[in-house]
DNA sequence: TCGATGCTTCGTCTAACATCGAACTATGAA
DNA sequence: TTCATAGTTCGATGTTAGACGAAGCATCGA
């Protein structure tokens, strides 16, 4: 009778909290070893094997042995973009995690998404993109204008024409959770976080699974004078 | 420490099997009554409402009373396309449910994805309107051509300047489960499929939460005409 | 070779939750 | 009113799977 994907059996490995807890932090992008992963979800290492174990065989992430380490990585950008629809859902439902720490506030403001930049910072970059009319955006499907391939050359030195991927869009909307809107992301959103890092003008929370993204003051300062409000 | 949306607590709503197959059915794009959704996940109508509910406060359904029954659809397109993705990693992990019963052939030919067709003639449709030059695709962003616009226009009476809406995108790419690459979504997706039922081209199997498209012989043929192998 | 560290496997315990029978409410038909 | 149908609530039951302690491999450094 029932035919198709058994999307029970994947949605059952996200819905664990202490693995969800896990794949959230792997959103970071980052490689993360075994114990990183326990601690992060907050229970034992033996707990942390057997999740990870199933989270492998069900294809959400992948495992690179380096010496007495394992990494583990989400396998794939679709299963970030589904974690990412997810949260989407629970945030418009308006469950969230109870316990907000004092990170809280800065994960709002700036923080990696898979690996580009999200939360309110993000969410402007879009916005003042789009007026300054250097992107196009049609409803989701987002395209870089002239003007914006002159820009991203001149202002961030991005050779937009070298970002093409076979499988990931050069630009694409990401509902962001705490703002509610679009951020860009796409190879050119994960281009131009790494620029930032590059340029020093922001930095990967030091703690590992944090996706907080910390700005310099002349990062910030940088960031305001290309996507700030007054360019609006 | 931990912030964000409990996304653990959504993907534990899909992640039991009854409920899963009662969203399943629901991806169909009607409303069903309480009794419907119990028959399709296969437990007694007392279990049916308990998950009912959960899913309900979870914003994952909404629920109509009409009469003395409740019909219940998807809240919003948002959480078809995240049990889509999510369908869609369980096909790459090769994660298929197991009792697959007669329907299945039907099924992978055509079937109803939300509101839009999926499966062998839907990619079959997709990949034609590209190789048309209809549509431009550049990964997962589509467009539709100015040839495009006049060939809906006279081959479907579709007038795509009227399909714009503030929150769903006019095209949409998503990903197919059975055929592993991708059909057409979004609004025009509808339209087209809409035209289809309504010129009796196809129509959706009677059995209720049957995702199953028939094309009739002359639909068949008239989808051939447009889409078919010799147009490539 | 030895110990330390990272991770896994095994066994057991416990708590959560899906399930159903029975009883109750609401709507519609006669 | 009375009966039938649709659906819910309650309580009891049973299974599942997540948790950790203990022990076992594997890898690194000395």
């Amino acid at each position: 009778m029932k035919a198709g994907p058994d999307i029970a059996m994947i949605a059952a490995l996200v819905g664990d909290p202490a693995r969800a807890n896990m794949l959230t932090a792997l959103l970071g992008g980052r490689a993360l070893t075994a114990s990183e992963l326990a601690h992060q979800a907050g229970i034992t290492p033996q707990t942390a094997s057997s999740h990870l174990s199933k989270l492998e065989v069900g294809g959400l992430i992948e495992q690179e042995k380096q010496g007495r380490h394992r990494y583990y990585r989400l396998s794939d950008p679709d299963v970030a973009g589904v974690l990412e629809g997810l949260a989407g859902l629970a945030a418009r439902a308006g469950h969230m995690r109870l316990r907000t720490g004092p990170k809280d506030p800065a994960l709002r403001r700036a923080r990696i998404c898979y690996d580009h930049l999200a939360g309110d910072l993000g969410v402007q970059m879009l916005d003042s993109l789009r007026k300054q009319r250097l992107l196009r955006q049609t409803r989701q499907t987002i395209e870089l204008t002239a003007e914006g391939e002159r820009f991203m050359a001149k202002a961030l030195q991005i050779d937009s024409a070298a970002l093409a991927h076979p499988r990931r869009p050069l630009c694409k909307a990401c509902l962001d959770w705490s703002e509610r809107r679009h951020h860009l992301a796409g190879t050119l959103g994960a281009a131009i976080m790494a620029r930032f890092t590059e340029l020093n003008w922001a930095a990967r929370d030091a703690a590992p699974g944090s996706r907080v993204v910390n700005f310099t003051r002349s990062g910030e300062k940088r960031f305001a004078a290309l996507f700030g409000e007054s360019s609006d």
